[in-house]
DNA sequence: CGAGTTTGACCCGCGC
DNA sequence: GCGCGGGTCAAACTCG
């Protein structure tokens, strides 16, 4: 009930047009009136205390709660630092002056430590978040494919990149799918070496050892299994786009089709991280930039990145969750609305018309289209256009198009999007709209915070307000942080697209 | 000198 | 079998 209501209120302040303003103001210069705009309770708060923001992601209720709670408090003891710091200058003595002073000392000191409470809070709800993840994919395939069920239990976080990462045939990709899929043998503990000792070598190895579980179903009477790829249009001028997270480039390549050439980057966070991301500008316009992200890392992120990563990561499970399951045969043959692929989601309310499958791609694809041009505020308008570099492909609008859209359809709340953890999850991630609202406003990784908000919707729906802040604090801070460009990204339509 | 980038060569899958 | 294109490697190079 009061979900609802509320979510009708940032519809309609979405289509206000206070959207990017409101923010923007209450951000930069009236830190305490943000409160009072926009939520009694919730968000507002943490939008400035930390710093960890990004971290915060989809997580279990109890964790968002108790990050809630939390960063509400930082949030307020902001607010007196603020208001006692004007009433200082404005006109008292040498000796206000000092007490305030060692007073805000005090207060930013207690900050300080709040600030790491949250760190380590985010860390937990980081670890149960993949944790969870993993099982629900995890329990999801297996209840759809039979599959064996003891693996559960074993597979941890890094469950998640099994469950994410691939299971296409092998040779195509190298250490990355090494690195994930081998866990099951006793190779296991040799893949990291795998990167740095004999890059071809290990390849043909695999081909040769991979007779696992999951490899060897597939071959014939499923799909093959492919890594999901994430990749993410936005606008900037930088040659990438700032994710939180450390790269180095390995190649770069002229790409069919396209004047750009397309750089390989690999994080380097972590040694044996898998994660590869491609950049490449778009060829119709060059200001657009597509990063596609491809693996899960892990490794601890830094609060930067998170958002990123945790896009990625749910984006991957959204697509492999439905290409994994046995059931997809049936819905390749079962013709779907959107268009001459597969439905991909077909078990998900409004999937039909979010994403499909494309049988020829040769990765399922998500992608997030941020390139929109500004005010989302109207309504949806899908551009199946850019899409056309991965295919035939439905769309996934954005947030406050899902929004809108969902409004439209059955009034309001609800974000349909892809329930894919589960049945319930009925709740709305209403945060996301804040998330969204935020991120623009403060922009520089607004990327970051979008996808990290999407992945809020496909990661369960239920949480927290905290994303939002929580990236925006990201955007704030860590905007200059290590990678340093940052993309110029207005704001968006979230688009979607499977291959 | 180490870390990161550049760039040509190479590998591999796929379609013809 | 051949050619093409995507992806990766690694020596050479650049930069701080
Ligand atoms: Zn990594």
């Amino acid at each position: 009930m009061e979900e609802q209501a509320q979510d009708r209120r940032e519809i309609a302040f979405l289509h206000s047009g206070e959207f990017l303003q409101g923010d923007f103001d209450s951000m930069d210069h009236q830190p305490n009136e943000s409160p009072v705009e926009h939520d009694h309770d919730h968000k507002p708060s943490i939008k400035e205390v930390d710093f960890f923001a990004a971290k915060i992601q989809p997580y279990d209720i109890d964790h968002v709660r108790t990050t809630r709670i939390v960063g509400s408090s930082g949030f307020n003891d902001r607010l007196n630092l603020v208001n006692s710091r004007l009433g200082i200058s404005s006109d008292d003595g040498d000796d206000k002056t000092k007490t305030q002073i060692s007073r805000l000392k005090l207060e930013l000191q207690r900050l300080h430590e709040e600030n790491l409470k949250l760190k380590h809070l985010v860390d937990e709800i980081s670890e149960s978040y993949n944790d969870l993840q993993s099982r629900v994919l995890l329990a999801r395939s297996q209840t759809q494919v039979e599959g064996p069920i003891k693996q559960h239990e074993d597979i941890i976080p890094q469950a998640v990149s099994q469950g994410l990462e691939d299971r296409r045939p092998m040779g195509m990709n190298n250490e990355v799918t090494a690195t994930t899929l081998k866990r099951r043998s006793p190779d296991d503990i040799n893949d990291r070496d795998l990167h740095q000792s004999s890059p071809k070598t290990p390849k043909l190895d695999q081909n040769k050892n991979t007779t696992s579980h999951e490899e060897q179903q597939s071959p014939h009477d499923q799909l093959p299994f492919r890594k999901a790829r994430v990749s993410v249009r936005a606008r900037s001028d930088a040659t990438t786009v700032n994710d939180g997270c450390q790269w180095r480039k390995y190649g770069q390549k002229m790409a069919k089709g396209n004047p750009c050439p397309r750089a390989y980057y690999r994080c380097t966070m972590a040694v044996g991280c898998p994660v590869r991301k491609q950049v490449q500008r778009c060829a119709e316009d060059t200001t657009i930039l597509t990063t596609t992200y491809e693996g899960n890392h892990n490794h601890p992120l830094p609060p930067s990145a998170t958002a990123m990563a945790a896009t990625t990561s749910a984006a991957a499970a959204m697509l492999l969750s439905g290409s994994t399951t046995s059931n997809f045969h049936q819905t390749l043959s079962s013709p779907s609305a959107t268009s001459s692929a597969p439905s991909f989601y077909h078990n998900f309310p409004y999937t039909s018309t979010i994403a499909t499958l494309s049988a020829s791609a040769p990765f399922p694809t998500i992608t997030l289209d941020l390139t929109n041009p500004p005010r989302l505020l109207q309504p949806p308008q899908p551009q199946p256009q850019f899409l056309s570099q991965y295919g035939p492909t439905a769309f996934l609008t954005n947030a406050n198009q899902i929004r809108s859209m969902n409004s439209n359809n059955n009034n309001n709340q609800q974000l349909s999007l892809p329930n894919m953890f589960g049945p319930q999850a009925p709740q709305v991630p209403r945060d996301m709209v804040d998330t969204v609202r935020a991120a623009i406003a403060m922009d520089p990784n607004f990327t970051a915070a979008l996808a990290a908000a999407i992945s809020n919707i496909m990661g369960g729906g239920n949480n927290n307000d905290n994303n939002n802040n929580n990236n925006n604090k990201v955007d704030e801070k860590s905007g200059g942080s290590s990678n340093g460009d940052s993309p110029q990204l207005p704001q968006s339509c979230t688009t979607f697209s499977t291959n």
